[in-house]
RNA sequence: GGGCCCGUGGGGUAGCUUGGUAUCCUUCCAGCUUGGGGUGCUGGUAACCCGAGUUCAAAUCUCGGCGGGCCCA
């Protein structure tokens, strides 16, 4: 992992030389996929959707225009938002007669919509999501996939019958993010966001953090209790079995780009970046080893084990660009290609392949055993998560007084927002939330030493 | 919201104080050589963010814009 010192100018860095994203677009905070970085974040995007699928969301895609008229409807919500929204204003030459907003997120177009579209509690639960770009005029530094103008979002949104209904979805969601950010070798935190901090328009907030070598943590996900601070506003309601009409409770679940942000950070090393396999474009790249006389036999070679690594389902490159194999490593290790397998003449005269992991694992491993290359991919995961778990574990720091650390402090609180605020002050970091699933606490608040009911969480924060 | 620093070939830089011929490394292209951790040689392509001002003359000085990085609230 990187040094905290060196972590921000390595990032900034690392970001272009992995080929992720070129920041030469003239426009602040709106960066261009490269085609490797793009296709890591598909990659990402189909993990959700394999979690979308299997729990029974259904994708939609909305406009990206949405009419201010819409958009006013919930107060806290435009509150929250007014300040960085995007507006058309102008049609060609003519100005419109309503001002149409880019989304910075979704919740007034879909709502808006939703109420059309339930009318009784037969279409309840309503279980949809989307992957879209929303936009943001941030005022802050932006930062590459941390910090955007243009975000590329994933919004679930779904409706229920009762708050009950709704709770069971948010469980739902935090079961669906332990299995994503596990395929992903992402250890985080979840922690019930404080009334001060939560989403605009929410009834309460739940943040997934993660804790970059910064030590900074980063949000990755956000799932939002709504109860119906947001049917009322835009009458989203149902018949239900007794006839009477109710207002529907709603959920969202969000993330961006800024998981790829995380894996970059956490799983990142001087010599680049290490993806973890469920997400590598190239899972095993081959090197040819290629000396005078063996040119033929070696390339031969390569392309009988690229099809054979290939039927055990494992994208596989060759790589044959006239470049020396030191070159080659370097190369891609910086993009974080999982296995590398080199091909030379001693391999053929033995009959076995050299394998290096990108952590640095070094074998030999007989041709007719290429299906061992699967349990070292897995073996790679296990050991890049646990590594990252490590770092997050010995970072978070349960204290019972005030007490300047770095990382993540969980201290005891009396629930009260002057105590947290002073928390915030005095540790010159902000506060992550209570800790989910909750946690006991029988100490005294660190600030006004009456009775603590929990922990509230504090950190330096993206 | 307030402040600081920066912008020179694709990337990284020198030059700017004291205005006048734009430096080096790397990448890229061609050829030969080499090939199990950044081979070597030869040749080539390629740049002063934008606009205005001062001046005989601006990468250099002034102002503005855009973009990048950082710090404080």
């Amino acid at each position: 992992m990187i040094d905290k010192e060196k972590f921000d100018d390595w990032y900034n860095e690392i970001v272009e030389t992995a080929e992720l994203c070129d920041k030469r677009y003239p426009i602040k905070g709106m960066n261009i996929w490269k085609p490797y970085g793009w296709k890591i974040m598909q990659n990402i995007d189909a993990l959700i959707r394999y979690e979308m699928e299997r729990t029974g969301h259904n994708e939609v895609y909305f406009p990206l225009l949405i009419p201010e008229s819409y958009f006013k409807k919930e107060e806290e919500h435009i509150k929250g938002f007014s300040a960085e929204v995007y507006w058309v204003t102008h049609a060609g030459k003519n100005e419109l007669e309503e001002r149409l907003l880019l989304r910075p997120t979704s919740e007034t177009a879909l709502y808006s919509i939703f109420s059309l579209w339930i009318r009784s509690h037969a279409d309840l639960p309503l279980k949809t999501f989307q992957i879209v770009n929303t936009f943001r005029y941030e005022t802050k530094m932006t930062k590459a996939f941390i910090r955007v103008r243009e975000i590329h979002f994933f919004e679930a949104h779904t409706c229920h019958a009762d708050y009950e209904d709704a709770e069971r979805q948010i469980k739902e969601d935090l079961e669906i993010a332990e299995r994503f950010f596990k395929k992903l070798c992402l250890p985080f935190i979840v922690s019930k966001r404080p009334d001060w901090d939560k989403f605009a328009g929410a009834y309460y907030s739940i943040g997934i953090d993660v804790l970059m070598p910064s030590m900074k943590t980063l949000q990755v996900g956000s799932i939002h209790q709504y109860k119906q601070n947001f049917s009322k506003p835009f009458e989203i309601k149902y018949e239900g079995k007794d006839g009477k009409h109710y207002y529907c409770h709603q959920t969202t679940y969000g993330m961006s780009e800024r998981v790829l942000g995380a894996i970059v950070g956490i799983h990142g090393d001087e010599k680049g970046i290490k993806l973890p396999s469920s997400i590598a474009p190239i899972k095993v790249v081959i090197i040819p080893i290629i000396f005078k006389g063996w040119e033929e036999k070696i390339m031969e070679e390569c392309r009988k084990i690229k099809e054979e690594i290939e039927k055990l389902g494992l994208s596989c490159h060759i790589d044959d660009r006239d470049k020396t194999p030191g070159n080659k490593f370097y190369d891609w290790e910086l993009k974080g290609v999982p296995l590398r397998v080199e091909i030379g003449p001693k391999d053929i005269e033995n009959e076995v392949i050299s394998i290096a992991t990108r952590d640095g694992i070094k074998k030999k491993i007989p041709v007719n055993e290429i299906q061992k290359l699967k349990e070292e991919l897995e073996e790679y995961d296990k050991r890049i998560y646990a590594e990252a778990e490590k770092f997050l574990k010995e970072n978070i720091h349960v204290l019972k007084e005030v007490e300047s650390r770095e990382g993540i402090l969980e201290l005891p609180w009396c629930g009260k927002e002057e105590c947290g605020i002073k928390m915030e002050e005095e540790l010159d970091m902000k506060s992550l939330g209570t800790p989910l699933p909750e946690k006991e606490c029988n100490e005294k608040c660190a600030i006004c030493k009456e009775k603590a009911t929990t922990w509230l969480r504090l950190a330096k924060t993206y």
